[in-house]
DNA sequence: ACGATTTCCGGGAATGAGC
DNA sequence: GCTCATTCCCGGAAATCGT
C-alpha cells in the first residue's frame, strides 16, 4: 500500500521532469523542493515500531522489540553496507522535544544505557520485510527525572527512540529516520509492577491519538473507567464474561468511597488518577487499583473457570451480602473478593438457627497460594456448612465440575 | 618485625658503602648486587593477602578481599601519586607458571573479567597499615579450562592474582609485586556450591604448604579425613562437641561401602577424592560429601543445640539402630541422619507388643524446612509413641529445654 | 523514623552444551 | 534422552535514599 504511493510519486516526478522545460526556471526549483518534502515525509512515516517494547520495562531484564521500514524493500534495494538502527531510552521531556521539532532533532543525552542497542536493518528475502529486530535488548540502568512533590517513579513515562540514517537508492538522498515507542514505565523491582501497570493502563485507555507526549487526562468519566476495567478484566483473565452493572456499582462505591449515591449518580461522575492509584482506600493499606489488580491476578491464576461459569459474585460488599444471605435458608453461600486483603476471595454463608434466627459468616479469605495448595472447588466441597450457592443452586451442582478426584 | 629486617639491611648497606674503598673494585659490585637481591626478595615477601577472597566464588556476586604491603609504611613514604593494585583471575596453569618463574612473569591473558579490580594502595594514617582494600569486587564471567574426561567445573581451581608496581623511596628502585590468593573454585549457581566446597575442603586440608599450585594428594589416610570432617563439622555447626569413634566407624562404612571391616581395619585405609565426592553412593543419588554436607547444613540450621546436648546419635546405620532398639522397652527412640535423603533427620523408635515382640519404626525424615515450621523438640513432644531417648532418658527430661511454649 | 526506591542474591525454571 | 552447566529472572531481605 505504501509502495503504491511511492510509485505514484516517482511517476509524478518523471512527468514533471519531462515537462521541466515548459515549466520555466522559477517554478521548477519550487516544485522539486516540494517533491523532496513529500518524499521525505512519506519515507519518514513508513518507519514504524512493529513490535512494541513492554510498556512496563524492568531494568536488567531482557526484552524484545522490532521496527520496520515499510519502504525499505522499495528504496534501499542496493544497500552497500547494512544500515544500523539504534534504540535509546528517552524521557517524556525528550520525547516532547522530538515531537515538537517534528523528529528533526537528534538525541543529545541518554537517560539509560541499553545493551545491544544497535541492530542491522535487514530485508528478509522471503517475506520482503525490511526490519530491525531487537532480540536481546536490556536496559542496564535508568536515570530518573527530578520529580515534583508526590509523584512516584512509577508515574514517570519514557519511551524507546529508534533511529537510523539511510540513503535512498534512486535519489541518493540521505535521510534520518526516527520513531518513538509507546510510553514505557521503567521499574527496577517486581514490587513496582502494580503501580507501573496502573500508569500504563491509564495512559493507553485515556490518551488522545495525537497528543503531546505523553499528556493524558487527569480525570475521566466514570463510565469510561468502567469500560476500561471491564476490558482489562476480560483480557487479563482470558474470559468472555465481563463485569456486570452491579459490579460497576460496587466498584464505584469503593473508589468514590460513597455508599449513598445511586448507580445513576455514579454514571455522570468523573474519576481522577489520584483516586485510581494514588490515594489509599480509607482504612486499607492500598489503592483502588492495587486492590483491583490483586483481584485480576487471583482470578487469572486460580478462578478463571469459576468466574466464567458465573459462580463468583465477586464484586459485592460485605454489607450487601449480609442482607442478601440473611433472607436465605441455612447454608446458602456466595463468593466475594476480600476488601481488606489484596488478592483474596472469601466465602460468605448463612447459618440459620431452628428458631429462624440467621447469622452470616465470612470465611478467612483464600489467597492464590492457598488455592494452589487446594483448589476452591475442593475447599467448598470440604466445608459441610455450605449447601447452596446463592440464590439456590445446590453446591454439588454448581461446583461439581470443578471438584478434583479424591 | 619486618621493618626491623629492613633496618638491619640498610645499616648493613651503609656499613658496606662506608667500607667501599677498602673492598676493592671486584668485590663491591657483587656485594651490591647481592644487596639488591636481598632487598627485592624481602620486599616481595612482605606483600600479602590480608583478607582472602571467598574460596567458593560465585560469578555476578560481590565479594571482598584485601592485600597488605607490610613494608609500605617504611618504603613508600613519599608516594607522589597513589600506587594501584589490580586483581585478576588466573587459572591453575597460570598460577603454576607464575610460581615457576618465581613471580617475575607478568600476566598475559585474563581468564575472567573482575569488575572494580583496580584499587589504590593506601597507607592508613592511624593504624599505619599499607593496604589495598577491594570492597566491591565482582567476577563478571569465568572462562573455563578445557577439562579432561570426568572432571567437573567444580574441581577446577583458580586464584586471584594481586599485582602492582611500586618504586621504593630511598633507593628509587622500581619493583613488581605479585601475590596469589588461596585457590578458588568459581561457580555460577548455588547448585554448584556443594561440590565446590568439597574441592576447597580437600585442598585446604590435604595440600602441602609449599606445593606447585594447586597440587594435592589424590588419596589420603582415612584418619586424616576423619579429623578433617570433625573440624569441619565443629566449625560449621559452631559446636564444641565433635564426632565420636562410633560416628567415624559409621562414616567409614558408608564411604568405603564396606560393612564387614572393623574400626581398626578402616584406620589404616586410604580414601580417594573420587570416593569423597565423585562416586555416587550405591543405591543413592549423591556422593558421600553431598550427603555429609546436607547433614552439616541441617545441623547448623536446626539442630545445633540438640547436637551440642548430645541428643542426636546421628551418624549410625539403620540396621545397627534396629539392633539397639529391639532390645529396649516400648517407646525407646533415637535420632539419626537419613541415609536416603540429603539433609534429613529421622526418628527411630521401638514398639514392643505385650507378648514381648518388638518392631522398630522409622519416621519419615524431617528436612530443614519441616523443622523451621515446627521444631524437632516440639515434634518429639507431639509423638505419643516416643517415651525414652536411647538408652533410657525420659523424653521430657532430654528434650524439655528444647520445647517451645505452646 | 519512615516510606520509597534500589541493590543484592538464593534458588526455581528454562535453556544450552556435550554425550 | 540424560546430565552437567549456565542463563534468566522472581521475589524476599537488606541497604540506601529522601524527607
Amino acid at each position: 500500500r505504501c509502495e503504491n504511493l511511492v510509485d505514484v510519486y516517482f511517476q509524478l516526478q518523471q512527468q514533471v521532469m519531462a515537462a521541466s522545460t515548459e515549466l520555466g526556471p522559477e517554478l521548477l526549483p519550487r516544485l522539486l523542493e516540494r517533491f523532496n518534502e513529500v518524499l521525505s515525509s512519506l519515507v519518514k512515516s513508513s518507519f514504524l515500531v512493529e513490535k512494541q517494547p513492554p510498556q512496563v520495562l524492568k531494568t536488567q531484564t531482557k526484552f524484545q522489540a522490532s521496527v520496520r521500514f515499510l519502504l525499505g524493500p522499495r528504496l534501499l534495494k542496493a544497500a552497500p553496507k547494512p544500515y544500523v538502527v539504534r534504540a535509546d531510552m528517552v524521557t517524556e521531556k525528550q520525547a516532547r522535544e522530538l515531537e515538537l521539532s517534528n523528529y528533526s532533532n537528534t538525541l543529545s543525552e541518554s537517560t539509560g544505557e541499553i545493551l545491544h542497542n544497535m541492530v542491522a536493518l535487514e530485508t528478509n528475502p522471503t517475506s520482503g520485510n525490511c526490519c530491525a529486530n531487537f532480540k536481546n535488548v536490556l536496559l542496564k540502568k535508568i536515570k530518573r527525572c527530578e520529580r515534583k512533590g508526590s509523584e512516584s517513579v512509577t508515574e514517570e513515562k519514557c519511551a524507546v527512540l529508534f533511529s537510523t540514517n539511510v540513503t535512498l537508492t534512486p535519489s541518493n538522498v540521505s535521510i534520518h529516520l526516527q520513531v518513538l515507542s509507546l510510553p514505557i514505565v521503567v521499574i527496577v523491582h517486581g514490587n513496582q509492577d502494580n503501580n507501573a501497570k496502573a500508569t500504563v493502563l491509564w495512559d493507553n485507555a485515556f490518551s488522545d491519538i495525537d497528543r503531546v507526549p505523553f499528556a493524558v487526562a487527569e480525570r475521566v468519566p466514570w463510565d469510561k473507567m468502567c469500560d476500561t476495567l471491564n476490558l482489562k478484566f476480560m483480557a487479563e483473565v482470558q474470559t468472555t464474561k465481563g463485569l456486570l452493572k452491579e459490579h460497576y456499582f460496587f466498584l464505584a462505591q469503593k473508589i468514590f468511597n460513597d455508599h449513598s449515591a445511586s448507580p445513576e449518580d455514579f454514571q455522570s461522575r468523573h474519576i481522577s488518577w489520584a483516586q485510581f492509584n494514588k490515594e489509599i482506600l480509607p482504612g486499607r493499606g492500598f489503592t483502588f487499583w492495587q486492590w483491583f489488580d490483586g483481584v485480576l491476578d487471583l482470578t487469572k491464576r486460580c478462578l478463571k473457570s469459576y468466574w466464567s461459569d458465573r459462580l463468583i459474585m465477586g464484586f459485592i460488599s460485605k454489607q450487601y451480602v449480609c442482607k442478601l444471605l440473611s433472607m436465605q435458608p441455612d447454608g446458602t453461600f456466595l463468593l466475594r473478593f476480600s476488601d481488606s486483603e489484596i488478592g483474596g476471595i472469601t466465602i460468605a454463608y448463612v447459618i440459620r438457627g431452628k428458631d429462624g434466627s440467621s447469622q452470616v459468616e465470612n470465611i478467612q479469605p483464600f489467597s492464590a497460594k492457598d488455592l494452589s495448595i487446594r483448589s476452591l472447588g475442593d475447599r467448598i466441597r470440604d466445608l459441610e456448612q455450605l449447601r447452596n450457592l446463592y440464590p439456590n443452586i445446590p453446591k454439588d451442582q454448581a461446583f461439581g465440575s470443578h471438584y478434583n478426584s479424591e
